[in-house]
DNA sequence: ATCTGAGGTGTGAAAGCC
DNA sequence: GGCTTTCACACCTCAGAT
């Protein structure tokens, strides 16, 4: 999904509840590797398997969402989507992208930051941690970052997906095969995921749902 | 409502790497 | 030689200007 200058897509979205609703917070993501192993993909067995040992580290650099910071009442009355964040795999980019390896695993989280606690927030640093900082992961939503589409079904299911690659869309495509495809990718299962805290400020406990894609 | 420029897509070929 | 990465390109969306 990355080559130089990328966004995420299908983008993270989620639905938070339970925040104070006259805090203030910022509401960010990164992305941290899931292991320390470098991936090919296999064709005969449609897998991924092991290729050897990660690549050495990339700096860690943070996605602060552009509403930040808001009232829990704002974050709380909308879904909350990372669609701009930008990857690149660029290791000298100086515009706050974040950075991966291609051919890397990788899992995005998503932190919500009480704004006292994240006044000195940047991109180019890592995420405070503490009172007020909490972070969230979702297993599903972990993926491999590649610079070229190893498999032709997920081209497909981006074109069909992504209002940008509308160009490329058949007149005739099986509408059908897609829906079947979709469900086959747990990836692409609905990627509005709502995160529950249940004691704001104070900071929280985690719990998450799951709902159909309209 | 329409125009326009910036920027987001995948493709395919070529280059680079091991 | 096979796999991965980079680049130019055409086509598209989107947002701001008029």
């Amino acid at each position: 999904m990355i080559v130089l200058l990328k966004r995420m897509f299908p983008a993270m979205r989620v639905k938070i509840s339970g925040l104070d609703p006259h805090q203030q917070y910022y509401i960010a993501m990164d992305i941290v590797p899931v292991d320390n192993k470098r991936y090919r993909y296999v064709y005969h067995s449609s897998k991924w398997m092991v290729a050897g040992n990660a690549d050495s580290p990339v700096p860690p650099r943070v996605y602060i969402h552009p509403d930040s910071p808001a009232s829990g009442e704002t974050w709380m009355r909308q879904v909350i989507s990372f669609d701009k964040l930008k990857l690149t795999n660029n290791e000298l980019d100086d515009q706050g992208h974040i950075i991966l390896h291609s051919m890397h695993k990788y899992q995005p989280r998503v932190h919500v930051i009480r704004k006292d606690c994240g006044d000195d927030l940047s991109p180019v640093k890592p995420i405070p941690s503490g009172e007020g900082v909490k972070a969230f992961s979702f297993p599903e939503t972990v993926f491999t970052t590649v610079t070229a589409y190893q498999n032709q079904q997920i081209t497909r299911l981006k074109i069909d997906r992504n209002p940008f690659a509308k160009g490329f869309r058949d007149s005739g495509r099986n509408r059908m095969g897609l829906e079947a495809l979709v469900e086959s990718y747990a990836f692409w299962r609905p990627s509005l995921r709502t995160l529950t805290f249940e004691d704001i400020p104070g900071i929280p406990k985690q719990e998450h749902y799951l709902y159909p894609r309209a």
